[in-house]
DNA sequence: CATTGTTATGTAAGCGCTTACAAAAAGTTG
DNA sequence: CAACTTTTTGTAAGCGCTTACATAACAATG
C-alpha cells in the first residue's frame, strides 16, 4: 500500500471511491451536503491511497492560505519566545500554520515584509514589538487586512493591539520603592522608540509626581533593554555625588546588569541598593537575591493577540481596540527600605 | 499610483508592458531568454502596478514552495531560540521562508507533520531534537526528500545531521571537576530517548573511568531537560549519606534548578557545591554565580544544518553524513575545588 | 400519483503562475 | 541573397483544488 506521496490527487481519490472530484473536495472541506455513506467511502479511499491535500492548491483555489505571518524583531530571548509560544499554541489549536519572519529590528525590512505578506501570502499578521507601525497601519486598516500589534503603543490611531499595563506596572514598582522610603530612585529606560519603554518611563514619572518627589534628570538613564546598559546605567548613578538608594530597570535583563555593577562596587543588594526589574523572565527568580520585578503575562499576550486576530479573520474590518493585560508586582528579595530611612521620613499613607 | 494589492496578476503586467504573460513570468524568474529592453519594460510595469507575485500559484505551478519547514519540540527556551536564529539567518540570506511547527514533544505529531510537510508543502525539513526519526528517515531518504536532523543521534543509519560533540563536552566538564579535586560528582541526565542525553551520560562515565573513579548509581539521576528535574535531582543527591561535592546537569535549565535546590538547603555555590550545566544558553551568564557550562554552538548549528539542507536541495539524493560542531567548556563562577580537598588528593597530571 | 421542495452529486471554469513547444525575429555564414 | 542557426516571444495546457450552477435523486404533501 502506497504511503503519502505527491502523486495522489483528488482525482485519484475520486476514481478510487467512484465519485467526482467535487465530492472529494466536499468531504475534504466537511461540506454538509454529502451523504454519510459517501463520505465514509471517500475517507477510506483517502486512507488507502495515502492522500494528503496540497496546501498551495487549496490556498490558490480557495483564496485562503490558512497561514498567519508573525514578525518579530529577533529571536533567542526568552521574552519573544514566550510570546511566540502563546501564539503557536493558539494557531495550532485552530489548525493554522505559523510563518516566522525576523525583521532584525529594521524598520524598512519590517515595512517590506508587511507589504509582501499582506498581498495574499498570509491570511493575517501578528506584529511583535513593531518598530514603525505608523508606516503601514493606515494602509492595512483601509484594506481591511487583519493584523494585531503586540506590545506596542504610539501609532496615533486606535488599532488592534495587545499589550500589558506598562504604565501601571512601572507606577506600581516606583510606588513600592517610595513606600519603602526611597526618595532617590534611579530609572533605566528601554529603547525609547518603543512604546512600552515610553510607558514605563511615564509610569515612573507619574509615581514620583504623586508622592511629590522631584524628578532628577541625573536619575534617568536611557538604555536599550540590553544587559550592558543596565550595568552602565548603574555605574553612572553610583558615580553621582548623591547616588540613588534604589534602581528600577525597564527590564529584568538590564536589572541583572545593575546587580552586577552594584556588586562590583562592593555594595550589597538590597542592603545598600534596592533593585527592581520588569518582565519576570524565568531567571528573575533564580538570581540571588531573587529579583523583585513587574510580571508581564507574555505567553498570554501571545494567546490573546491570536484570538483577537482570529476574530478579525471572521469579521474583516470589525472595529477592535487595544487590550491591555495586567502586569503584577512580584515581590522577592531585592528590595528593602533605604539605609538612612526612618519612620518619620515615610510618606503619609 | 496603486500599491500592492491582490488584484494585480501577471496578466495585468503583461497588458501594461505589451508582452505576453509568458514573458512576464520569464522576467519574474530571471530567465536568460529575455531581451534587456523587454525586461526593463516589464519591470517598470510591475513597479507601476505594484505587482507582487502570488506564492501559492508559483509553488503550485512550479512545483517548488521556496519554504523550509522547521520542526521543534517546543518554544520559549533559549536553546531552541538560538538554533532557530541561526536557521532564520541562513534562510533569509537565501530568500527562503521559514514555516515553524511545534511538535509538543509528541512522536506521533512529529511523524504526522513530517508526512504532511514532505508532500509538497515545503521544499525541505529541518528537524530539531527529533523524537523518533527512525519512524520516517528511511521513507524520506528513499524518496530523496531533503532533510537534516539537528542535535540528534541514534537512528541506526547514517543520514544528514548536525550535532555537537556531546560526549566530548561532557567528558571535558567531568574531567574539569575531577581535576578540581571532586571525587563525588552527581550527574543529572536529559531525556534518555534523545541521543544527546545518552552521549552526555557516556562522556561523564568515560571521564570517571579515565580517572579511576568508581561510578556510583546513586549519583546519576534521570531527568528530562526541564528545570524541576534539576531541582529534584539535586535534592535526591543532597539527601544521600555521602552527598556529592559537585553536580553536573545535562543542560543549563536543569543546572539552574540545581542552584535553586542547593540554596534552599542553605548551601552556597560554589563554596559548598560546584555546579556545571550544558548548552551555554544566554541566561547561563546572567545567573549568579555565573554558570560554568559546556557551550554548544547553537546558532552555528542552525546555520550549518541549513547550509547542509540547501546543498541537498541542489543535489537531491546526495550522500551526506553527520557533522559535529565542537563544544567548549566555558569557565565561570559556579565551580571551585571541594571544601575537603587538599593538594595531596589531586589526581596526578 | 403528480407536484413541489430539499438534498446530494456531477461538471467545468478558474484561482495565478509555470513551462514545453511552436512560431517569429534576429544573427551568422558561404 | 539564401540557408541555417540562435535567440526571443507567444500560446496554451496544466499544476491541484474550490465552488457556482445544473442535474439527478430523494422526500414530503395534497
Amino acid at each position: 500500500m502506497a504511503k503519502a506521496s505527491r502523486k495522489v490527487t483528488i482525482l485519484d481519490v475520486a476514481a478510487e471511491a467512484g465519485v467526482s472530484s467535487g465530492t472529494v473536495s466536499r468531504v475534504l472541506n466537511n461540506d454538509a451536503h454529502v451523504r454519510p455513506e459517501t463520505r465514509q467511502r471517500v475517507l477510506e479511499a483517502m486512507e488507502r491511497l495515502g492522500f494528503v491535500a496540497n496546501r498551495q492548491a487549496r490556498s490558490l483555489a480557495g483564496g485562503k492560505t490558512n497561514t498567519i505571518g508573525v514578525l518579530v524583531p529577533d529571536l533567542g530571548t526568552g521574552y519573544i519566545g514566550e510570546i511566540i509560544r502563546g501564539i503557536d499554541a493558539e494557531l495550532s489549536f485552530h489548525g493554522l500554520d505559523l510563518v516566522l519572519y525576523t525583521t532584525h529590528r529594521t524598520a524598512s525590512k519590517e515595512a517590506n515584509y508587511v507589504a509582501n505578506l499582506a498581498s495574499g501570502m498570509v491570511d493575517g499578521l501578528l506584529l511583535v514589538l513593531p518598530r514603525n507601525p505608523a508606516d503601514y497601519v493606515g494602509n492595512l486598516t483601509q484594506r481591511k487586512f487583519p493584523f494585531v500589534l503586540i506590545d506596542h503603543q504610539g501609532t496615533g490611531r486606535d488599532c488592534p493591539a495587545v499589550g500589558a499595563t506598562n504604565w501601571q506596572g512601572a507606577y506600581d514598582a516606583t510606588e513600592y520603592l517610595i513606600k519603602l522610603g526611597h526618595k532617590r530612585i534611579g530609572f533605566i529606560t528601554g529603547s525609547m522608540d518603543l512604546g512600552c519603554a515610553v510607558d514605563r518611563l511615564a509610569g515612573y514619572r507619574a509615581a514620583l509626581r504623586t508622592y511629590h518627589i522631584p524628578e532628577d534628570p541625573d536619575l534617568i538613564y536611557e538604555g536599550t533593554f540590553f544587559q550592558p546598559d543596565g550595568y552602565a546605567g548603574a555605574c553612572a548613578f553610583l558615580d553621582l555625588p548623591h547616588p540613588p538608594t534604589a534602581i528600577f530597570a525597564s527590564n529584568d535583563v538590564m536589572a541583572m546588569g545593575v546587580m552586577d555593577a552594584v556588586r562590583n562596587r562592593g555594595l550589597r543588594i538590597p542592603d545598600d541598593i534596592s533593585v527592581i526589574g520588569f518582565d519576570d523572565i524565568p531567571q528573575a527568580a533564580l538570581v540571588r537575591p531573587a529579583l523583585t520585578t513587574v510580571q508581564q503575562p507574555l505567553e498570554n499576550m501571545g494567546r490573546v493577540a491570536t484570538q483577537m486576530l482570529l476574530d478579525l479573520l471572521q469579521q474583516p474590518g470589525r472595529e477592535v481596540g487595544r487590550i491591555e493585560l495586567p502586569t503584577k508586582l512580584i515581590l522577592r528579595e531585592s528590595c528593602r527600605p533605604p539605609r538612612d530611612a526612618s519612620e518619620s521620613s515615610r510618606p503619609a499613607l
